[in-house]
DNA sequence: CGCCGAGTTGAACTGAATCAAGAAACGTGG
DNA sequence: CCACGTTTCTTGATTCAGTTCAACTCGGCG
């Protein structure tokens, strides 16, 4: 969890201390390959720091399974849609590889926003980061050919393609495997 | 304003008194149609309520005008990129129609969130829904095709087609203006 | 009026999908 | 540890959705 702070630094450069309060409310877990850490349909009720190993959320259109979030060691995982409004997921998540993670629940999050307001703030901060980042990524769906969308994903995250089997990137760069196999023989 | 609170009428479940001390911080302002609220390259130092009236957010994509986010009554914009990050932002804002808006200023909002944070939970609400909104967007655009698109849009926000001009909505969907058009004649 | 940008329509073109078939990698059980 | 079946990845040929280019219409505004 430690690293998990200190890719976040930036957010807790007021409140130091608060790192306690949130390590208490998380529970460490080792999770097999291939397990699916939640199932659409259903409410999620965690959301996931992971130390080590790898994850991607996906769901289906017309019976295909589409990936569309990866999270790798440092970064976090859930079913954001179900997480945040209590509803009925469409999202599935899971393990790539082995996973050692800390899972929070959404009332123990909840409890301790309530009890400590001052975790507000980082939520805050941790929610306008994450939409940046998806802003970005959608600019890049929106106006980059599939071997521009590649390039980006190359650069901004060389180690996605080595350990992600390529059918799933190839659905989240929204290619077929087939043209994202010919992108790459180049 | 009061539409905008009873729009996010939710969010304020549990602090029906907020309104006050965040309204201090608002300016009303008039704003003609055409007229440029914010330019790329510059840091945007303001959220902006829209009262009435409609607005966009553009950018420059190898010298190409590319719609990615639209604004009406009870809604918010910003460059968010820069407003979040207080770094340059590559989007520009433009007002679509003549505006009335409420604008709070970064700086007000930060001093807001320091002497009352109980004003983070509204923040981070805010922030959850409108990534949840954001993700829906990038599932669509990820693998709807661009006549499925179109029918998107016109069941989520269906008077946006009455109020932007079409060359508009096409970058927003991305498709060329002749590809929407013979979409929409039919 | 006449101009200019917005929208439409048609024809040719192209990037990426689809379909098909083979090669390589993976994992499961013997 | 190998054999075998399954899945993943590659390569080629064909097809198609959407782009590009070009010409024309319409509506607003000086």
């Amino acid at each position: 969890m430690i690293t998990f702070f200190e890719q976040n630094a930036s957010l807790f450069r007021d409140h130091p201390l608060i790192m306690e309060d949130f390590q208490e409310i998380m529970l460490f877990e080792k999770i097999p390959k291939h397990s699916i850490l939640h199932n659409e349909g259903s409410i999620c009720n965690y959301l996931y720091v992971i130390i080590s190993g790898m994850a991607r959320v996906f769901y289906y259109k017309d019976g295909k399974d589409i990936s569309c979030y990866f999270a790798a060691e440092q970064e976090t995982i859930t079913a954001i849609d179900s997480f945040v409004q209590r509803k009925r997921s469409k999202y599935n998540i899971e393990a790539l590889e082995e996973l050692e993670v800390f899972k929070v629940s959404y009332t123990d999050l909840e409890a301790l926003f309530e009890s400590h307001p001052e975790y507000e703030r980082f939520g805050r901060l941790f929610m306008e980061q994450s939409y940046v980042e998806l802003a970005e990524r959608l600019d890049d769906l929106q106006i980059k050919t599939a071997q521009e969308r590649y390039e980006t994903l190359l650069e901004k995250k060389p180690n996605y393609l080595n350990r992600i089997p390529l059918k799933h990137i190839a659905t989240f760069l929204n290619v077929t495997p087939e043209t994202l196999s010919r992108i790459r023989s180049k």
